[in-house]
DNA sequence: ATTCTTGTTGACCGATTGGTCAGGTTGTGT
DNA sequence: ACACAACCTGACCAATCGGTCAACAAGAAT
């Protein structure tokens, strides 16, 4: 994961950048393949033609289709449990709850392919990423539903099941990222303005916490 | 779509039957494949293989593998527009909403393939079903809409936007068969119990209707 | 019994895929 | 100037894919 800070480091060195920038381009053009092909209908050409690199010099990157498949999810889940901080520290759940979904909804339009990478990833039976189900996401959801069962015991919110609750905070605020194409089409085939995504974070924010029985 | 009820209705006719049981399992075998390894990683092979024909008898019943992709998702959006019929004849939000939750959350639990095929249509843009979304869902959706802004003015529930709340349904729903797999993997790797899944469905039905303010 | 339609299938094909590799170029340290 | 490592890439390959086809088997109609 990170281990190369040691060698040579007079320079910022433009070998360094090259690598560096070479497999942002990579890992970029592979985020949005995954997610508008899935991993079987991506191609390592494609990937390659919208990096701007020749195919061969994607497998000096990455050596499998895999690990640049799993790379991509990774990222994803990486932001999203740093958005999950905001639930850390909160008083309450208007303010926890209420910061974890406005952090969610901005993750949905910033990065909807990667969101779309993860969807598909999980519905396919999560075959490169299911030891972080098993670990860091269990882990991670365990530590939020005592939080929410003590927001409960201290009658800050009302005595729903705090489980079902994350999963629809999930797959609300996925939604907006992974049924992106559905909701633009609704939208007489326009995205979603500005103004149309403040109302949507308001909307689910209000809906949400008003279900909760926290406002 | 429909157009052979004139030649030979002597009998049943086993030649009918058989041509109605074939394609029952493709379609069956096609909605699996297509929901765990998606369009571009579904092979015919694997299908046929599941069907327990050869490969060769399934372009005798369906053309081309799009062919087979487009029947199995207009599949399950015809049983989604027949569960929606729950919403009307309904007096107030309480029971029309509460009974289209009941009756997705059911499809998300036997239907949880076709959800997930859904999905992935979507998610790369919906090449095959664009139409679809333009005319039969838009105009379902904006039926809704339009019902759900009159129990809002008449104070049956809260002034909340009906489209998010719509899109709150959809995600929260299918979310339990589009994310089944990583739902079973927190629930210690079982899957969901009777018990639990009523718990699921009433607690989805109480914070969504608490939530827009209907009860 | 003969004919015709429907259903069945192994063998095959062109196209595309992920991945390899040899030989090249470019930058860096000495 | 030299050597070395990092980087680049066109050409190539075995494997797999969707789809075709000719030959055949089985019911149905006459």
């Amino acid at each position: 994961m990170s281990g190369d800070a040691q060698i040579s480091r007079l320079k910022p060195g433009r070998r360094t950048d090259i690598r560096r920038e070479n497999e942002r381009a990579i890992l970029e053009a592979a985020e949005k393949v995954f997610a508008e092909a899935g991993f079987g209908g991506a191609t390592m050409q494609l990937i390659a033609d919208m990096a701007g690199l020749p195919k061969a010099n994607l497998h000096y990157y990455f050596a499998t289709k895999e690990d640049l498949y799993r790379r991509v999810v990774q990222q994803i889940f990486e932001i999203w449990l740093d958005a999950a901080s905001s639930f850390d520290d909160a008083p309450g759940p208007v303010e926890g709850i209420g910061a974890y979904i406005d952090a969610k909804m901005d993750i949905s339009r910033t990065h909807p392919h990667g969101s779309k990478v993860w969807a598909s990833e999980v519905m396919h039976g999560a075959p490169v990423i299911q030891d972080y189900l098993e670990t860091t996401l269990r882990d991670w959801t365990d530590g939020r539903i005592a939080v929410i069962q003590r927001w409960i015991d201290e009658g800050k919110m009302a005595p729903i099941n705090p489980r079902h609750m994350l999963y629809m905070l999930w797959a609300t605020t996925q939604h907006y990222a992974d049924f992106g194409h559905q909701i633009q089409t609704l939208n007489d085939g326009k995205p979603l303005s500005d103004k149309q995504w403040r109302e949507a974070k308001a909307s689910v924010r209000d809906m949400v916490l008003r279900g909760i029985g926290a406002i």
